[in-house]
DNA sequence: CTCAATAATACTCATTTGGAGCATAAGGAT
DNA sequence: ATCCTTATGCTCCAAATGAGTATTATTGAG
């Protein structure tokens, strides 16, 4: 196949290509991201590093970056997304700052290393969006939003575009009763980028003023960093409904309440225990190993392990998560 | 925020991005991709060029070489995946030619112009994925293909690889009486690539040898860009289950003979129709418009219209595809 | 003008799935 | 022993789903 001429005519075009890693573990019922400590002139970021020529692939060049600047080996990863520039990012170091590629990607582990690194910390993903974790009732941090996103829509331009605005929120954060759809954690957030809610808008230079109010839009990132860990925690929002990957983020062996915990902690919901149960078995995601754990508290737990033929068995082996109504997405 | 210094530093390390669309249409209940004809020197291929300083963002530039290269303008867009280069590519023109990435989209349109470019064409999917059309039965082309995939099965290197190859089959082919899962078309493509039975394979060097079997790995294209209409496909047919995108390749009002037929044109699959209605209409996807159309060779049908406020109704708005046990999974 | 062919539409029925709550079992702590 | 805690098992019912059948409204052949 005869590529050569072409190739080399688009050479003159080009660009360089961030790869970004949302490294996630849950410990103790808590999902966490890998991230690294603010310092001096910048804010908490994700660990990335550019696409190099030693790079033999994308996700190699992801291994290595996160390796060198976390320590941590990474298990399984996935692709997110590609995210262009002039979108979002602020030209600030001239013109040719411009052509920058951010590949996002999320990275499961299973055992992350307590510091693994000076300046590296596990923190809690819900410090980046308080408005994402339903597992106590409705997120308090809400009410003071409401208010903003609801004067963004009035304030629309023309009577179409409150329309659009007020049914986009009507989607995203479930006012005017409809139910909270878990996996829209990427709209939601770019809902609060446009209304000003969170730090980077003003930053970027897309909303002008100080900044956001005080205390409701989440700890910021810096770049868009925020951006593509939304994206993260939307895709495994969703993709814990149709594919084993919660199991990435577990011990070898382990019991059905820290699986259905590892579940809520994702997908910020409590589920109904005994229903939980019975999907586990009946999809035959999971086998006996015989041992059973006593630190539980309460009755000892059968000690259980992901069964791997649960993958030629059903077409979509997940984890359908359906909040119940006592605590998920009832009253607080 | 101070990340002038950082970019600065990073530009050292250039690569081009490739912007590749795939176009979808479904005319006459087929489904068709908007392609590149062969030329002298190349294969078929899909609408595609650098991204370039004068595109705002990425997707500007997708649209903006889709509608030099074929006179097609593009509605609903999305982004599918970036492809790294040394882990696919042929460095066919030497070593600076490595450092391509391919970022893919698929766009879905409503009224495909009628040829609209020169060396333009519409064609029909299938014509790639010979495997993938079940909707008259199981694809006689899958017991010419079975052979080769049980043969590489068999010449793995040990019996731990020969049955992680053995699981992949089943998985994604369904081998072994498993169910056809019509997702899987990447995973499939990539089976076929890596067992020799696609042209490309041979083309990048991955696999040795003349060619692959006549008749039996599909029409090749240029490069990867088969990979990415495979990744289209994958994305389409998962996509329609969770989110209303089928209406983007409708009429503004359409029969739901006709949206059953879009359906499994993309799904690949025949529906049961009368539960088909059934689950269009409880899950409020289509409102009536008053309207009937004749021409339906039997009793007139009802004109409907997608209705927006289904998305604020339903988590899910979307179109499960099972098929009916009769033409679809069944027997040919 | 009647009848067959073709689709559209309506309805039934059995089974499965899914949400909710309750009962019982088996440990540890006091 | 009693209580607390968690694990596990079970029931009930409503909704969703798969499959099949019946009826209705056109077109077009004879």
């Amino acid at each position: 196949m005869n590529r050569g001429p072409r190739i080399r005519e688009r050479r003159s075009e080009a660009v360089t290509a961030d790869l970004t890693a949302v490294v996630v573990a849950v410990t103790d019922g808590e999902p966490r991201v890998l991230t690294l400590d603010a310092t001096a002139g910048e804010l908490e970021r994700l660990p990335s590093g550019p696409f190099e020529p030693r790079h033999r692939t994308l996700e190699q060049g992801l291994r290595s970056w996160v390796e060198s600047q976390t320590r941590q080996t990474l298990g399984y990863v996935e692709q997110l997304y590609t995210f262009g520039d002039r979108d979002r990012q602020v030209p600030s170091a001239g013109a040719e700052a411009s052509r920058v590629l951010s590949i996002g990607y999320v990275a499961l582990v299973r055992e992350p290393r307590q510091s693994a690194a000076e300046g590296v910390a596990w923190r809690d993903w819900y410090r980046y969006f308080p408005w994402e974790d339903w597992r106590h009732g409705r997120p308090p941090v809400l009410d003071a939003i409401e208010p903003s996103l609801r004067a963004w829509a009035a304030a629309a331009p023309g009577p179409g575009e409150r329309r659009a605005r007020a049914e986009r929120l009507a989607v995203s954060f479930a006012t005017d009763g409809g139910a909270w759809n878990e996996d829209r954690v990427l709209e939601r957030y770019e809902l609060a980028y446009e209304t000003g809610l969170v730090a980077e808008a003003y930053a970027d230079g897309a909303v002008a003023g100080q900044g956001p109010p005080r205390g409701v839009g989440g700890e910021p990132m810096a770049g868009d960093h925020r951006r593509i860990l939304a994206t993260a925690i939307a895709r495994l929002r969703g993709k814990i409904k149709y594919r084993p990957v919660v199991f990435e983020l577990l011990p070898p062996t382990f019991t059905l309440l820290q699986l259905q915990q590892t579940v809520e902690a994702l997908a910020g919901l409590r589920l109904h225990k005994p229903n939980f149960r019975r999907l586990v078995e009946q999809q035959g995601l999971v086998e006996d190993t015989g041992a059973v754990t006593l630190g539980t508290g309460g009755r000892p737990a059968r000690l259980v392990r992901f069964r791997r033929e649960a993958l030629l068995e059903r077409p979509a082996p997940g984890l359908s998560v359906r909040a119940t109504r006592a605590a998920g997405s009832g009253g607080s």
